[in-house]
RNA sequence: GGGCCCAUAGCUCAGCUGGAUAGAGCAGCCGACUUCUAAUCGGCAGGUCGAGGGUUCGAAUCCUUCUGGGCCCGCCA
């Protein structure tokens, strides 16, 4: 149930009348007309901006729509009054049972109340995360993998058939990088004394690798050279590089349902095949790029290569896809990625890529718009980096002296809940600031306990409940009187409520699950003020003397906790029952 | 030189793809624990929405120019 699709649908029923009527004249468009909450809740419960939309195709005033609507609004027995406000808002208060209403479908659909069909089973492949294997992930992949997986979690709650998926970057040449690394911790674990030139990852958890290397391979690659190691090495080294990877996503209880290797594309004309589609079209030519303006790299030289003509869809310069000496460039095999995730019948592709791949955007978008002729649209969300702090000081990483803050330390110190909570209480596209002893603090400052404490409350009366003999199982709880919730603030919390579909579904259409995360804040606030009313105002307290009164007060409370549940879900929280 | 992102209260940030008097939290001030855990709540104060121009019934939101910050810019992925 989506109580404001629903008020839209009436409205939407109102104006047909009025065209039926010969008030309005046929063919208006109406996708413009909404139904929204108020910004001030004093105008009521929901406005709609319809005698605005319509004025001026319609060549008639905003107030004289507004009069005809209001007069067929008000005639269903849902809409308490319709008034006209402003330049021709139509303010809408709804019945009370409409809230009351609202409360019996959360406890009937538990935390599915929200789910929609909005996706109509469309299927969505979110790659996200695709770290590079060759370390263990750090704070900056963290943010990725939580943004992925909650939009995943998301767009699934919205009736979408999601892939999560994986991209190993197994087949370029920082794996020889990380082989001859490994290489050097193996000679280690027999003894010799190495140096770790510029170039090499120096860092201590490849000394564990070198250590299996050996045990698996005994001394068979002591000095030997280097054509007879590198390639066993590279496969070996990016085997342990992804169990490190899997187990750090584990740990913030991430599972992705594929893991694509990009090498699996290389020698079996998967990449030709998907150049070759290009060609077809007349996208793919030899030719020469300009210099790049502004400071010029000391070694340039112009050179023919093999070009791909973004600039056809949209893209600031052609790019390459094979490098002077005939081999790939990235791009190349990324295209037959991307070609091979169509060819799995995915209706839409979304990429979550760190802020540092932004350049990297018009090009993807470039290339699967060519590849499916605009069919399948791409969305690539980019997430800003996050400053990771302690009592405000930086934790500053190097990845390049191989100290770096791993995603293990961040969790290590704050827990997966804490970490996902905060990372998306953020918009992805702005940076964020993670204080690991702020995100720890049990105040109002810190949002995920502020949540929590909300849904600990719920619970803690639910226990309060029992314990005194009511029956607090939802299906009891739905029997309650609701009719007794007849407290503008016990409405205006069922109203409250009664937005999460909709907010669910701008979320998903808009691919920003921070809304989810403020939204639960939100609704955390609104028990919070209703809670403490109880003080002053015996009334309003959950538990009664009354024992009906008692239940139709505490199925209003379940809703909430029910509601807070689902949505930490979705960010993928566990809620919590007490506070410690 | 070009591209992308960002700029909203002293600070950290929301703001429903164009709606009404722009909202939270923190910090500041005042108030509420014989209660369903005060890890909370109520109130006060705080704004030329970076600047200028444009689009229209209506702009923080869309277009444009500028200023300031971040990321990126052919054989790295």
């Amino acid at each position: 149930m989506n109580l404001f699709a629903d008020i839209r649908a009436l409205t939407l029923d109102a104006i047909d009348g009025l065209v039926r009527d010969g008030a309005l004249p046929e063919g208006l468009d109406v996708a413009n007309v909404t139904v929204e909450p108020p910004r001030d809740a004093a105008h009521g419960d929901m406005a709609t901006n319809a005698a605005m939309v319509l004025a001026k195709p319609a060549g008639r005033k905003p107030r004289d729509i507004a009069e005809a609507l209001a007069a067929r609004l008000a005639a269903d027995p849902r809409i308490r009054t319709a008034e006209i406000a402003g330049p021709g808002f139509l303010n809408l208060r709804l019945a009370p049972a409409i809230w009351q209403d609202v409360v019996g479908a959360v406890l009937a659909a538990g935390t599915a109340f929200g789910r929609s069909g909005l996706g109509a089973g469309s299927r969505v492949n979110v790659e996200y995360v695709s770290a590079n294997p060759t370390g263990p992930l750090h704070v900056g992949h963290t943010r990725g993998a939580v943004f992925g997986d909650a939009l995943a979690a998301l767009l699934e709650f919205s009736g979408h058939d999601v892939t999560r998926e994986y991209v190993i970057n197994d087949g370029g040449s920082q794996i020889d990088t990380l082989a001859r690394s490994v290489y050097l911790r193996y000679l280690e674990a027999h003894g010799r004394d190495v140096a770790f030139p510029d170039g090499v990852y120096p860092g201590d958890y490849l000394v564990p690798v070198g250590v299996a290397l050996k045990e698996q391979v005994g001394a068979d690659y002591v000095d030997r050279p280097e054509d007879v190691w590198l390639a066993p090495i590279r496969d070996f080294a990016t085997d342990a590089m992804m169990g490190l990877i899997r187990a750090d996503l584990l740990r913030l209880g991430v599972e992705m349902d594929v893991f694509f290797s990009e090498k699996s594309l290389y020698g079996t004309g998967r990449i030709e095949a998907a150049i070759e589609a290009l060609r077809a079209k007349g996208l793919i030519y030899r030719g020469t790029l300009e210099p790049p303006k502004g400071k010029l790299p000391e070694d340039w030289e112009a050179r023919e290569q093999t070009l791909f003509r973004s600039t056809e869809y949209g893209d600031d310069v052609d790019r390459p896809i094979q490098k002077s000496d005939g081999s790939w460039t990235y791009f190349a095999p990324d295209i037959a990625y991307h070609h091979d995730k169509v060819e799995r019948g995915f209706d839409q592709l979304i990429n979550v890529f760190g802020a540092d791949h932004g350049g990297y955007v018009k090009r993807m978008k470039a290339a699967v718009a060519a590849l499916t002729d605009g069919r399948v649209p791409l969305d690539i969300k980019l997430t800003q980096l996050v400053r990771l702090t302690r009592d405000g000081e930086e934790l500053k990483m190097s990845k390049r002296a191989g100290t770096f803050v791993t995603l293990a330390d961040v969790i290590e110190m704050v827990g997966a809940d804490v970490t996902r909570f905060v990372m998306l209480t953020r918009k992805n596209d702005a940076p964020l600031d993670f204080d690991v002893s702020k995100v720890l603090e049990q105040s109002k400052d810190n949002p995920v306990y502020y949540v929590q404490y909300a849904h600990a409350r719920v619970m803690s009366v639910l226990r309060k409940a029992g314990a005194a003999g009511i029956d607090v199982t939802d299906e009891s709880l739905r029997m309650a009187e609701l009719a007794r919730l007849d407290h503008p603030a016990e409405q205006a919390l069922a109203a409250k409520l009664a937005e999460w579909p909709r907010l669910v579904e701008i979320a998903a259409r808009t691919h920003e699950p921070h809304r989810i995360a403020f939204y639960l804040y939100d609704l955390a606030s609104g028990l919070h003020a209703l809670w403490n009313r109880g003080h002053d105002e015996p009334n309003l307290r959950f538990l009664q003397d009354d024992p009906d009164a008692s239940r139709a007060k505490i199925a209003l409370a379940r809703a909430v906790s029910i509601v807070i549940a689902g949505g930490l879900g979705i960010l993928g929280v566990e809620p919590a029952n007490e506070m410690r």
